[in-house]
RNA sequence: CGCGGGAUGGAGCAGCUCGGUAGCUCGUCGGGCUCAUAACCCGAAGGUCGCAGGUUCAAAUCCUGCUCCCGCAA
């Protein structure tokens, strides 16, 4: 069974768990597809994924077509002749001659408990939308976004105070256990694929700028799912006499300060500043001011932030 | 050359416009007060002011070049 020619199709970090356990465990790894190199920051520094510099550790080699649906690339795909695709998090949806081109298929890991969640950024999302549970889903790859039958499934708590950061490493363990029991039974086929309820679907779309941006508006539950979801990347954000404000934390203070004007400062402490929110406050207690490093709330009021008024506002 | 902010004891900052003894809020260490304390009082240590050069009697401060950090944009 190891012996099952496996390509492997994935892009960030949280394919690379995946992608190491196939390794780890012995399976016939023949080759890895990713997305090329980008220039990445400031300085447009030419950055390689996190799963080509894994595979070329690894001594595999690696495709980075542009455009996978084009002929040429799709060809060289093709060439491969792979028994079984595994993709996590590929970003880049699959041509149908690829899909139905392996014996055992096309197989996805997928950071949700489906069908909610389908999309590029469903860590983010269900933390922000204040999920209990998360999870990965195993499923076939079909033409439509996400909506292949499933195969297995496995279910992982979100803790209060888990960071997207947190909530990733523990779906991608999850996902690359999960991918490591699934496989055997796929290749001996003795597992049988549930279609999903598509009426249940849910859409995690990729975040875009205006997703980081705080409304003060909204609950102190929601500012708090936000800013959780969003850290380490790409970090809530709100803004203060112009400057950008990176939020890192924040406690949410249910039931405090209700009755003021969304956004406006009504008190400092020593280790945070209070700001009123939708229907009560919320301290933060690390940012990130414009030009400036992450610190606590409290190296801030020291420095930076010490002419801080209360009844200023931010988030204008 | 995409735009902009920044580099000052261990942390966060002020000082730079108008050169002239290194300052603030903390932290650390020692002592005191207290039943006690992260509280309060007294004291101390700790800085080549990012690097290199220039101007000057004198540079954290003015000029030139460089390095690194960060926000935006991509």
């Amino acid at each position: 069974m190891k012996d099952a020619r496996i390509l492997f199709m994935g892009t960030p970090d949280f394919a690379v768990t995946s992608l190491e356990a196939l390794l780890e465990a012995g399976y016939n790894v023949i080759g890895v597809v990713t997305k090329p190199d980008r220039p990445v920051g400031r300085k447009q520094v030419l950055t390689p994924p996190p799963v080509k510099e894994a595979a070329l550790r690894h001594g595999l080699p690696v495709l980075q077509p542009e455009k996978i649906k084009v002929e040429e690339s799709l060809e060289e795909v093709l060439a491969l002749s792979p028994d079984l695709i595994v993709t996590a998090a590929y970003g880049q949806i699959l041509p149908k001659r690829l899909l139905d081109a392996p014996k055992y298929g096309c197989i996805n890991v997928h950071a949700s408990l489906l069908p909610k969640y389908r999309g590029g950024a469903p860590i983010h999302t269900s933390i922000v939308e204040g999920e209990k549970e998360s999870g990965v889903t195993i499923m076939y790859m079909v033409e439509a976004l996400d909506a292949g039958d499933m195969l297995s499934k496995v279910v992982v708590p979100i803790e209060e105070r888990d960071t997207v950061g947190l909530l990733h490493d523990k779906l991608a363990a999850a996902g690359s256990a999960l991918l490591m029991e699934t496989i055997p039974e796929l290749l001996a086929g003795s597992i049988e694929a549930q279609p999903q309820n598509h009426d249940e679907a849910t859409f995690a779309p990729n975040i875009k700028r205006t997703d980081e941006r705080i409304d003060w508006t909204r609950t102190a539950e929601q500012i708090y799912n936000q800013v959780r979801g969003l850290n380490p990347w790409p970090v809530a954000f709100t803004s203060y006499q112009g400057k950008v404000w990176k939020l890192w934390w924040v406690e949410k203070l249910a039931g405090k300060a209700a009755g003021n004007e969304p956004g406006t400062i009504v008190a400092r402490e020593e280790d945070g500043l209070i700001v009123a929110c939708g229907d009560s406050a919320v301290k933060i207690t690390e940012l990130q001011p414009e030009g400036k490093k992450r610190m606590s709330a409290l190296d801030f009021l020291r420095g930076a932030g010490a002419n801080i008024e209360i009844g200023t506002k931010v988030g204008e």
